[in-house]
RNA sequence: GCCUGGGUGGCGGAAUAGGCAGACGCAAGGGACUUAAAAUCCCUUGGGGCUUCGUCCCCGUGCGGGUUCGAUUCCCGCCCCAGGCACCA
């Protein structure tokens, strides 16, 4: 056996045997427990990065820890590989997206290969093949016919630079989560889907994932957005019209002293006719959509406004309020108008005051009296209180007022209550050519109609030239978009958008259960035996996106009748970035560590090694040159201990005895072992907490050799626990370094696959302690600490310890008012 | 502003149920081996103190209070950092 540990060599050959045994092949069986392992798939890019090495080196030590432990695990890879990223390359490098896309595949598949994770190969797929974006062309035109999917011309996010549409989730901050340019309003015809069908179904489940991390179910939920409130109809002074508005503080109504809309609402053009405003008006709302279209995304803008010349009616005062067009109200929330209650709404105070326009208090903090005039204000009371210059309701809590002045005006007619959510439909339209066609085709005499079942896949045709300016080749393709009606037969065009890559990934998880399947969709046997995902593992980056998404998907298929479950993903674990000196990895800041050059340099178990023992998952993680040298000199240690006792351990046979036969060192380092059994697993199993683990490890480690210089190797039994401690410490380093672990079991002559091998087992009765450490405490400070039997009672701990030299000296002169025990821990003697 | 996390040695991190703070690793220092270096192995390592160098004493988990025999852990108030949302009516 050599002597030096080196990687290369045996990490090739496993990999290899592996290969062609087909080892992580996996079939239904029914007599097994199943568990669905996934990480999210990655988009082809080029190379794997990091981020890439930590999620899958997570996901494969969970999949063949479960896998030893008796399950039937599934754990497949593909590839997310529409997107943009393709056509730039194509425009830049002249490759065609396809062969781009397909090129990295390959590398990007021998780079995870060579990383030696435990994938059923035989499951792989490209979202780009037909094969697989027909069925989602099916499921489009079914959601079509369900009224899940509807075309809407509305202002939607523009990015200039990416010449695509956005969805809500995919703009950050005003910008474009791509490229991070500013995106404008632009209104456009386009596909939605209909997510807000389910959106009170996707909030309820946020209280029942009870797997997912509770920042990703937050995060959705605000991302939902609900709000409790009232609709409000104001009449208009003088024309048969009405405003109305959406709010949660109808108790303030009796304040609302003005009126304010949004630039786009279509009532701004009929108020303002023939007005002496109107010009003004309408030149205000070309400046305001002109400003919203432009960069607006770091500083709100100033809040302004103009009177229309017009009032409505307030419902219950009675009152004239004047109509204002506002650059702050949002037409896509609420009604596009807002009741505004200066006294109480900082923003309506700000533009009362700019607009000299009148406030008028309507409640007043619980714990006061005093009703401030309005002209003492110098901020809004934004708080609920109890009501005041509010007629018949005055004294009623904000609470009883909401309700009692909505049901008021309801009587009339005037007002519903409301429920309101933030959380709006998925546009999933692309201007964009590296996509799943949408199945739609237009006609003169037919309208929209969609691509017969029978016609399916649209294939998106990959002889096509793309264009310099980054545009889609698809609207100028006749090829492409020339057709003739499904319906008459005559003349139409087809749809040249293409869909959201966030809908290919939506249903990707489901797909892998029969991937095969090409009669249909899914095969529900197969779908039904292992889905849903019992583990999902990947970035935070996705909270809101792809799985918001994936959910919608999921109901929608369920009530379509393709699946049986209501939620993709049973347990999620979000893991934290790969960070390098304190930021993320990234060309410009030159900090990027290359997977490739890591694991030349070292080898892929130490790559692995040092992305799960470096943080716990779920943190972020620092990369550190001489963190990974730690992790290689471990393996190398872990080596070198077999390598130089190797005649000895081979002839030994692994000890089977009791503990109780042993003694010394020998005791010791069995109890040790038994420890560490308890230690790793737990770890693993419950925590997914890989670090202390593998700590745990490195002590059975340090502790082998202390034994062998420090034990009696005339002792029988020293060789055979020695071998005990090593296969077993082997079997638990199993699933986070496959390749050094394989290599050193079957040096020792053992024959079989360490994947297949059972998950050790500890004995109770070893991992017990003879002899415990107890704490001894005066007054909380620890004083002393006694070695005692383990079975000795809590009334002999407290003697023993009173009677302790120590223990005398500061409770000498002083009287004992309490003495706490602890079992098995502490004793804490209180003096006074 | 609101919502989530988080703040522990020189660094990454540990302490799983309120009971020895700092496991394990890195870095640093010392020693062994060597002609020498590398590699390896062993030891020390939170800060401070000393007529006694100890099974010693004091301080110490962002800051200030509280509960408790005992708080990194629970409660209240504050500061700072990271992430998310943000004119949402």
């Amino acid at each position: 056996m050599e002597p030096k540990y080196h990687p290369h060599a045996i990490e090739e050959k496993w990999q290899k045997i592996w290969e062609e045994e087909d080892l992580f092949r996996v079939m239904e069986d029914p007599s097994k427990k199943k568990f669905y392992l996934l990480e999210m798939f990655p988009y082809p890019s080029g190379r794997i990065h990091m981020g890439h090495v930590r999620n899958y080196s997570i996901g494969d030590v969970v999949a063949r820890f479960l896998r030893m432990n008796g399950y039937n695990v599934l754990h497949p890879m593909g590839w997310d590989a529409f997107g943009m990223p393709a056509e730039n390359a194509a425009i830049k490098a002249k490759i065609h997206p396809a062969k781009w896309t397909y090129d990295n595949i390959a590398y990007m598949k021998t780079q995870l290969k060579r990383l030696g994770f435990s994938y059923d190969w035989s499951r792989e797929f490209a979202t780009c093949d037909p094969e697989y974006y027909k069925w989602e062309q099916l499921f489009f035109i079914k959601m079509f016919e369900k009224g899940l999917v509807y075309r809407k011309k509305a202002y939607v996010n523009w990015c200039e630079h990416c010449q695509t549409v956005l969805a809500n989730e995919q703009v950050e901050g005003g910008a474009c989560w791509r490229c991070e340019r500013p995106v404008v309003q632009k209104e456009m015809e386009q596909w939605f889907f209909k997510i807000t069908d389910y959106v009170e179904e996707l909030l309820d489940y946020t209280y029942k994932l009870d797997g997912w991390p509770e920042k990703v179910l937050v995060m959705q939920r605000n991302w939902i957005g609900k709000s409790h409130g009232s609709e409000i109809d104001f009449p208009v002074d003088g024309l048969d019209e009405k405003v109305t508005v959406f709010t949660t503080r109808a108790d303030t109504l009796f304040g609302a002293t003005f009126m304010s809309l949004a630039p786009e609402h279509p009532l701004v053009p009929i108020l303002c006719r023939g007005t002496e405003q109107e010009q003004k008006v309408l030149d205000f709302v070309e400046e305001a959509k002109r400003l919203k279209r432009s960069d607006r995304m770091e500083e709100i803008l100033e809040k302004e406004g103009i009177f229309t010349g017009r009032y409505c009616i307030n419902p219950v005062t009675g009152d004239k309020m004047p109509i204002f067009v506002a650059n702050f109200v949002l037409m896509e929330y609420g009604t596009g108008a807002v009741m505004a209650v200066p006294a109480h709404d900082q923003r309506d105070f700000e533009f009362a005051r700019k607009y000299d326009l009148p406030v008028k208090v309507v409640v007043r903090p619980a714990d006061s009296d005093h009703i401030p005039d309005p002209s003492e204000l110098t901020e809004a009371f934004e708080e609920e209180g109890i009501l005041v210059n509010s007629g018949q309701f005055d004294g009623l809590t904000s609470k009883e007022a909401k309700k009692a002045i909505t049901e008021h005006l309801a009587e009339r007619g005037m007002a519903r209550f409301k429920v309101q959510y933030r959380l709006r439909d998925w546009g999933i339209s692309r201007q964009r050519y590296w996509g799943a066609p949408i199945p739609v085709v237009y006609c003169d005499n037919c309208g929209t109609v969609p691509v017969p079942e029978k016609d399916l896949p649209v294939v998106l045709p990959l002889d096509l030239e793309l264009l310099p300016n980054g545009g889609s080749p698809l609207p100028v393709s006749e090829s492409f978009y020339k057709t003739n009606c499904p319906k008459c037969g005559k003349p139409a065009r087809r749809e040249t958008d293409t869909m959201d890559t966030f809908v290919e990934s939506s249903w990707y998880f489901i797909r892998f259960a029969c991937a095969d399947e090409n009669t249909r969709p899914f095969d529900p046997d197969r779908v039904n035996y292992w889905l849903p995902v019992d583990q999902y593992i990947g970035g935070i980056e996705h909270a809101v996106l792809h799985l918001l998404y994936s959910r919608f998907f999921v109901k929608a298929l369920r009530d379509m009748g393709y699946i049986s479950f209501d939620e993709p993903f049973t347990r999620l674990l979000t893991q934290g970035m790969v960070i390098k000196d304190g930021a993320k990895m990234s060309k410009s800041k030159g900090n990027v560590v290359d997977p490739d050059d890591m694991v030349q340099a070292y080898g892929a178990d130490t790559v692995r090694l040092f992305c799960l023992f470096a943080a716990p998952p779920e943190k972020d993680l620092e990369w550190s040159d001489q963190g990974i040298e730690g992790a290689y000199r471990f393996l190398g240690r872990v080596w070198r201990f077999v390598a130089e006792n190797i005649d000895n351990l081979r002839n030994a046979a692994t000890y089977s005895g009791k503990i109780s036969e042993l003694k010394g060192p020998l005791a010791d380092l069995f109890r040790k072992t038994h420890q560490t059994i308890k230690k790793v697993t737990e770890d693993i199993k419950e925590r997914y907490h890989f670090n202390t683990a593998i700590a745990a490890t490195m002590e059975l480690v340090n502790m082998l050799y202390q034994t062998r210089d420090r034990a009696d190797e005339k002792d029988e039994s020293f060789w055979p626990v020695m071998r005990h401690a090593v296969e077993n410490l082997i079997l638990l380093l199993s699933p986070m370094v496959p390749h050094i672990t394989e290599e050193l079991w079957h040096q020792l002559g053992n024959s079989g696959r360490l994947f297949n091998m059972p998950w050790p087992s500890y004995d109770e009765e070893a991992v017990k302690v003879e002899d415990l450490l107890i704490v001894v405490q005066v007054n909380g400070k620890v004083r002393d600490k006694m070695t005692v039997p383990a079975d000795t009672p809590d009334s002999e701990l407290e003697k023993l310890a009173l009677e302790r030299d120590r223990i005398k000296q500061f409770t000498e002169g002083k009287t004992i008012r309490k003495v706490v025990v602890v079992p098995k821990k502490l004793v804490n003697v209180v003096v006074g």
